[in-house]
Formats: structure tokens, sequence, C-alpha cells
RNA sequence: GAGGGUGUAGCUCAGUAGGUAGAGCACUGGGUUGUGGUCCCAGUUGUCGCGGGUUCAAAUCCCGUCAUCCUCCCCA
């Protein structure tokens, strides 16, 4: 008999600790919805050709990293790599771009990614993502940003950082990238990095070797090479930026993973999680709904590693989602008590009270032991005796203190000590 | 995909001239026949990651494998 175990590289997130990463998800979602995002539950598998034609063939994300299976049907579906492919599709596929622009649209979910496992690199990962769909204003993309910006400051985060930079698009960019090639042909690099240089030249500057960056120091840059267009682009992005009390650093070497990025790219980064610093990221994708068979429309959006910026808060002793898992703790004493005491706490639950009851055969000790941990606030205790008065006990379990309280008085009694 | 570290109780870890296992915490019960968080006592829990090899004998040595962590790579 084999023991069975989660997939590799995929953690389980057990209370309280699963309590943290729902907090951290519905805050960062909570940001986009106060901006006019709307929601989208899209699927988790998509048509395989989507994510090729999407997010590139010559990435990793698609050239290694996907779960690609056939279903019964025969047809190729992949297990999503990240987000903005599928909302493109679904924008497309339901006519969301011929409606009022631009579209706003944010999701979270889980997405998948066969990589080697590590400390904050999972095969599943959990983000919050949004996109902006239709209008080409820097404004928009600064908003993004900063709907990010306020996700993070919103757990409390201060560690990070945000690095942004521009990569020009159609005009400018082919011209800059050959010129960068004809820069790194002379270099003496390894066979690997030749092979990037020719399939993905702007990622080679990214490289962490010092010995490579060494040789990189004089590499041409895509901002010194902007078009007059995308320049303006760029500076009025830093403007509202700026306008907005967002802190950036700008890092012209910045290098986003997905071929679909134009003008404006940036990331979250974050030291406290190891090898893996990137909490956050996203970018402007003008050129992607076309080349997925839409109109000739822009976009620009982000997706937030939830998992990430957990670890991240951890780092930081930030206490996230540390709430009690209840409020108050029913101690039935005997049967007859268990009764009256099961209804009482349903009561209570109706009445928007978190209530959890000692069950089994628990001696007194143990039950008032299990209130303890469960860190009610509260605890309702009734044997007999005082069922016979119409009463219960009601003990507060930080100051230890009691006194009996007739069960009509029970739930406005308990409301003003749990507001107390 | 490449390199390296680590795998012993639910958790954190002890356990080398090879002799089939321990501590703390946790959990359960009791001291307190109706009161937790402190204290005291008692008790439960192990395929020593898995498989094979060497040996009279393997948690301990060897090989493989899986998992995990770290670095490269890549990204959230």
């Amino acid at each position: 008999m084999t023991a069975f175990t989660a997939p590799r590289g995929i953690p389980d997130y057990l209370p309280p600790e699963s309590a943290a990463l729902l907090t951290v998800r519905d805050t960062l979602a909570e940001a986009a919805r106060r901006a006019g995002y709307g929601y989208v539950e899209l699927p988790v598998f998509e048509d395989t050709a989507l994510f090729a034609r999407g997010v590139g063939e010559s990435t990793d994300v698609v050239s290694k990293e996907m779960y690609t299976f056939t279903d019964r049907g025969g047809r190729s579906v992949t297990l999503r790599p990240e987000g903005t492919a599928g909302v493109m599709r679904a924008v497309i596929e339901h006519g969301l771009d011929r409606g009022q622009l631009p579209v706003k649209l944010y999701y979270t979910g889980q997405f998948f990614r066969y990589e080697r496992p590590q400390a904050g690199r999972y095969r599943q990962l959990l983000q919050v993502g949004v996109e902006a769909i239709g209008v080409d204003d820097p404004a928009l993309d600064a908003e993004v940003i900063a709907v990010a910006d306020a996700g993070y400051r919103a757990l409390g985060l201060t560690g990070y950082r945000l690095e942004l930079t521009s990569l020009g698009d159609s005009t400018c960019r082919p011209e800059y990238r050959e010129r960068l090639q004809e820069f790194l042909r002379a270099l003496p690099l390894d066979e690997e990095t030749r092979r990037r240089a020719e399939i993905n030249p702007l990622r080679v500057l990214d490289d962490k070797r010092p010995e490579v960056r060494e040789l990189l120091a004089d590499a041409p840059l895509m901002v010194d090479h902007l078009s007059p267009e995308c320049r303006e682009h760029y500076e009025e992005v830093k403007e509202h930026l700026t306008g907005l009390g967002v802190k950036f650093t700008e890092n012209p070497r910045l290098v986003r993973g997905l071929d679909y990025y134009t003008k404006t790219a940036f990331e979250f980064v974050h030291d406290g999680l190891g090898a893996q610093s990137g909490i956050g990221g996203g970018g402007r994708y003008d050129g992607l709904m076309a080349q997925l068979g839409g109109q000739e429309l822009s976009g620009i959006g982000f997706g937030l590693g939830v998992d990430r910026t957990l670890l991240a808060a951890r780092a930081e002793g930030l206490a996230v989602g540390d709430e009690a898992r209840c409020e108050v703790y029913c101690v039935p004493l005997g049967q007859a008590a268990k009764r009256q005491l099961v209804r009482i706490a349903a009561a209570l639950r109706g009445a928007g009270v978190r209530v959890d009851l000692a069950y089994g055969g628990k001696g007194l000790k143990g039950a008032m032991k299990a209130a303890g941990r469960s860190g009610a606030r509260l605890a309702v205790v009734a044997g007999d005796r005082d069922l016979e008065q119409d009463e219960v006990q009601l003990k507060d379990l930080r100051d230890g203190s009691q006194r009996a309280v007739g069960r009509a008085e029970l739930l406005t009694t308990v409301k003003e000590a749990l507001a107390g």
C-alpha cells in the first residue's frame, strides 16, 4: 500500500495558514474591485493553441512549462499558465470589445507551470490579475500599477519595490532588437546564452552572472531607442505614477517572460522570498488582441502572485489572516444541555456570530481547553442546573469573568460583549 | 533541464567504533465529581522517506529512487 502525497511542487494550505492566503487574495482583489474592475471566472484550461499563439512559442512558459494533455475528444488542451490569453479569448468570443471601452476585468484563480519546484515557485499558483482593454492611455497604465501597489499596501507590505521600464512597440523594438543582437554576437558568450540571444535577446540583458553583466555593461538599451511616441507614452506613465504617489525605480534591463508585452512593463520585487523575488508583474500588450483574432485593441494588465505575496508578508512579520476561527465557544455539560446548546449555537450563527461547540464526549476540562484553543472571546457554558433556571453561563475567556445570562438575553449580551 | 544540502513521532529535532529508537512541543486523561490559558502526574503516537545491497546484525555503510530545500534557469 502506498501513501498518497500531493502532486509534486504543489503546496497544501491548511488552517490557520490557509486563512492568510484567503486574506491576501481578497485584499488584492478588493483593490481591483475598488477601481471598477469586474470579475471574470474563466476556464482553468484552454485550447493549447491559444497559449502557443498568445504567450509566444519561444517563451519558456510555452516551450517547456505547460501542462498539456489530450482530452477524450482528441483535442489538445492546456492548464492555463497565465491569465491574459484566456481573458482576451473571452473578450473576443463574447464581443466585449465592441462595447464601451476600456473593458476592465479582474480574475483570481489557479495557474499551472511545470517547473522545478523551489521556495516560492510552485507548479500550481494562485494569482490575482486585472486587464484593461481598448484604451491606450498612459493614465490607464498608471492606474493598473497603482491598483497593484494599493493592494500590497492594504496588506501592510512595505519591503517591496516597483521596477519599471518601456519595451517599445512594433515601430521601434525590431530595430533595437537587431542592434542588440549585433552587439551580443560580438561578445564571447557561452552557447546557451548565444542561443538565447537569437531567440529573445532582451532576456540576455537580465543575466545574473557577474562576468556576463560586465560584458553587457555597454549594451544598447531599449529605453534609449524608443520611438518618439513610445518615449512620450513612457514619460507620461512616470508622470502619472509620481502624481499618484507610487514610487518606482527604472530598470532598463527589466524583462518580461511573455512575448506579448509592449511599451510599459513593470515588476514588483520583494527580497524576502529567496531566489524568487517577483511578487507581481505585468505590462502593456498592444497587438495581442489582434494576434488572437480580435480587433486591433491595446491592453494593459498585471498578475500578482498570491502565494509569493503571502511569503513576502510572512517575511515582514505581518499578521495576515490571524483572526480567531470563532468568537463564541459552547461548552455543554451533559446530553440535555448539549441538545439546548446546539440550538443556541445555531441561533447565534444565524445572527452572524462565529460559533463552535464542544462535540464528542469531552470532559469539562477538555472542552474548556478547546474553548481556549479556539481563540474565542466568549464561552457559553451550560448544564442542567443552568437550564432549569433558563440561563446559561457566559464566560469572558480573556479575563476569566463569568456571569449567568437569561437565554432570552443571550444574543444581545453576546453582541455587546463582542463589541466591547 | 543541470548542480548541491536534507529526509527519524502530528511539529522542531537528538540518536557514528553498525546491536531493530529518544527529547521538547502537541494530543488524551487525571490532580480540580461544573470551568481554559500557569503548574504537577500519567498515557498514546514511529513502514527511522521508499526499494535494493553489504553484514550474524543497518536509522547508522553502499547504490538507486522519491520528496523537500538551495543555486543555475525561469517566473507570480
